[in-house]
Parts: structure tokens; sequence; C-alpha cells
DNA sequence: TCCTTTATAGTCAATTCGACTATAAAGGAG
DNA sequence: CTCCTTTATAGTCGAATTGACTATAAAGGA
């Protein structure tokens, strides 16, 4: 290798990478913030859990790849693929992550209603849901990925609409509130919280149809399903202002 | 290189990229954000102009690479390269961004002081800041890279201290709104910027100095250095709260 | 029939924000 | 030297937002 190489297509500079997709699937079940975890069966980290993940393949991106693991892992399709938040959260490149071969991961946060069973399909040992705060010695640099998707979450219910995801198509403020609660662990006040939401234009808009009542206890509360808007103006902030 | 495929991949799951990272490096000079550009000296893209960028090495992380190549595209070094701050942006892997080859770029974010001198150091034909809005037509897909990159400042300069990213190591308060006024494009009102400044916390802090004045004309002012703190909070929101 | 739980409507004071006014301290033009 | 323009910095004031509460109604369960 060189060092005076130009840049361009020096085929002493070109280095083979595989590329993966890593997942970290969230969502909330039981007033809990679960994270989707596979069972390795292969070395390395054979019986360890990990993130779901697996190779991109030559004729698709990475979104792409992110979204067909997803539906293999979780059995999302259809309806419900389109309920479904999937970002890019960043890539992992460090020489070493994975101890056999130079494996770049692009990894993604994807935000899904509480769904009813996660499918331990293809290439897993099994899949299942776990409290975050549980999921620590995973395979490779999981525990970092599912760390840095995790403080995402966390940032980005303050500015975008995002909170909706977690809720089925229709949902009532109570709900909604619940998983802010779950993800940022704080309490909130009721009555204004909804003051915020209802006040940002966008957010969460009224089901044309009849209230109905969630837990069985307590008094019906009316439907809504998300709105338009994608950010928040101005955002709803967790309390403490903490952002470690 | 190996074509030996590890035991546990799936040999046919495996394929094999070429790594590379981009980037976009901001500045603000003369009242207006510049990006920084190399004329594309080989095919393809011959003698168009590009995001400076190359592959990432073997034994080097994605962040490692493009520390590498922003040295050596603006000679930052030593001291000044404490003074600048390099993000990860996100990764682009459309199959076919590149006509020949299968390239998966890591794009980075990069925010320096007003330079004295862009270097077309090394393996470029030529570098130059360059007016972001005049900054189309690039190669690849570059266009959309710088894009996605300033508008990940613009939104950024609202929550966090970047701001100060884009100045010396002492600064006025004007100066400071200058930056704000330039990233965002708008007019800000002076007493109500630097009351806002001074009330968040570790945003800056002054300098144990003496005054000077900055333009020549007017009033001489503090000078400030950045401050501890990473995040603002409350945010400092840009007016009409747009977020295109 | 209580009692607990939840939804929803208000109140009120403290804080913040946007839009201004005022004053001082340069440098440049004449 | 004297305006005049520019910039820095200190305030003011009313509107809007926020956090902390109170109140009331409508469930379901004991």
């Amino acid at each position: 290798m060189s060092a005076e190489v130009p840049p361009g297509y020096d085929p002493y500079a070109f280095e083979p990478f595989a590329v993966t997709v890593d997942l970290a699937v969230f969502t909330v079940r039981e007033h809990v913030l679960q994270a989707l975890l596979i069972e390795r069966g292969e070395e390395p980290y054979a019986g360890r859990w990990a993130l779901p993940g697996g190779f991109v393949r030559r004729e698709e991106s990475a979104e792409e790849a992110a979204r067909r693991e997803l539906a293999e892992e979780t059995g999302l399709s259809g309806p419900n693929a389109a309920r479904l938040h999937l970002e890019q959260l960043r890539t992992y490149s460090d020489p070493g992550r994975d101890p056999r071969m130079r494996v770049v991961s692009v990894a993604f946060a994807a935000l899904v209603p509480d769904l009813p069973e996660p499918r331990g399909g293809g290439d897993a040992t099994g899949a299942c849901w776990r409290p975050v705060a549980d999921c620590t010695g995973l395979a490779f640099d999981h525990d970092r990925i599912l760390a840095d998707a995790h403080e995402r979450v966390r940032a980005k219910l303050e500015y975008t609409c995002l909170g909706t995801a977690f809720c089925p198509a229709a949902f009532t403020l109570g709900e909604l509130q619940q998983v802010y609660e779950t993800v940022w662990g704080v309490a909130l006040d009721r009555p204004n919280f909804r003051r915020k939401v209802l006040a940002s234009p966008g957010f969460v808009e009224r089901m044309p149809n009849a209230p109905r009542r969630t837990g069985g206890r307590g008094a019906p509360a009316a439907l809504y399903r998300a709105g338009s808007a994608a950010t928040l103006q101005p955002p709803l902030m967790r309390p403490e202002g903490r952002t470690p």
C-alpha cells in the first residue's frame, strides 16, 4: 500500500469489506421498553444474545437489507410493515469488531407498536423481546449499538412525533403518555402532557369515531391517530433536561 | 484480497464491498457558509467537483479515515485539529451510486473555523471553499450528501453548542451571532441573542483577558471561548420553526 | 354503595420570549 | 474636532408558555 495513492480506485487502496446491518428494534410492552434480541446459533458468540441483522446483498441498499431482515425476524409484513419507523443510526467500523474479518455494520433503530409475537424466523435460533435494561453482554459491539440507539430514541421523542410509532393505529392520549414515561423513565403530569400534545399542530388528530375504555377501569378516553407532522415545535422536553 | 470465506459465514450471503468516507466540511467565511470541494482528476466524473474523501484502509475505522482525509485535504494538524468538530452523518449504500463497483460510503460532517488557506494537498487536483448554495452538480451522490449535511448542521445549531465550532478559539458574541445568521439565513435580534446565549449554562465562558474591537468600527466587545456544555437546554430555535 | 382509577377542563403564578428603547464606545468623513 | 454610522451592552414590557395544582365526571371492582 503506497502512501502516494491517488483518490480513485487504485487497486492497492481498495480493501474488501463485508457490510452488514444491525437492528435495534424497540417496542413498549407492559410498561417497559423492550428490544428484540436473537440467540446466535453459530460462532463466534454462539449461544449469546445479539441484535438481529445480516449481510447486505449485492443488489440492495442497507435500508433495503434492514427492512428485509426486520421482516424475517419479526414477521412484519403487509399492513404492519407500514406502521413501522426505521431510521439509520450510524455505522460501526472499528477494525476488530468482528474477530474473524473486516466487517462494517450499518446500524438502524426501529420502532414498532406492541406486536402479537416475535418470530424466531430464518437463521436465528430464537428471538424474543427483552427489557433494554436487561440487554447486557450482547455479542460483538451490540451493547454499544443498543445504548446508542436507546439514547437516540430518547432524544428524538423530544423534538419529533416519533412517540406515536410505538402506539397502535388508534390510541388514547394516556397510552401516548405511557410511551413517553416508559422511554424517559419519568412520570409526567397528565393535564400538562395533553395540553402540550394537543397544542402541537399535526402531532395527533382525533379519530372520527366513538371513544372506548382501554385498561378496564377509568373513564373512557377519546381515540387519536398519528398526525402528519414529523417534528415538534416547540419540543416536548423531558424534565431535568438530561442528555447524558 | 483473500477469497477465503471464513467458517461460519454463509458464502452466498457474503458480498465484498469497497468502503469509503466522504466529508462535508463547512466553514463560515465572509458571512457565507462554505463547503470544501475538490476537483476530481480521474474517471468517473473527471473534472467535476466532489466532496473530499477516500477509501477506508484495512487497519483503520471510518472515523480514523475521515480524520486522515481531512488532514490531508485541509492541512489541519496539531492545534488546529483539536478545534474541529467531526461527526458521522449517515451511510450511503445505494447499489449504483458508483457506476463501476459496489461502494458504500460513510459520510461525515465537519465544522471548522475560518482557516487561513485550504490546501489542495496530496491527491486532489485542487481544493477550494465554495458557498454551499453554489455547490450543485457534484460527482456521485454528493449533492444529496451535502444537502443532508447542511440540514444536519442547521438543525444541530438549535439544540447543541456546535455554533462555537465555526469560531476561532476566542470570539465575540457578535461573531457567534453571525454564525447563526449565516447558517440559518435569518437575521436575529442582537439583545435577545446575547440574553439566550449568556443564560445557557456552559455554552460560552468569558475569557479572563481584555476586550478588543473586531471589525474595526463599533464599540469593543468582550471575548468568549467555547464552554464545556455539549447540548443546549432549552434550545435556541430558529425563527419560523422550519424544518423542511 | 363506596373507592380507586382515568379522562378532561380549568386556574394561577413564575418564567421565557419577542419586540423595543436607551446608552456608551469605537472609527470614518468632512 | 465634530457629526455620523456602527457595534456592544443594559434594560423594559406585554404576550405566550410552563409547571404545579384543583376540580369534576365517568368508568370498574370490592
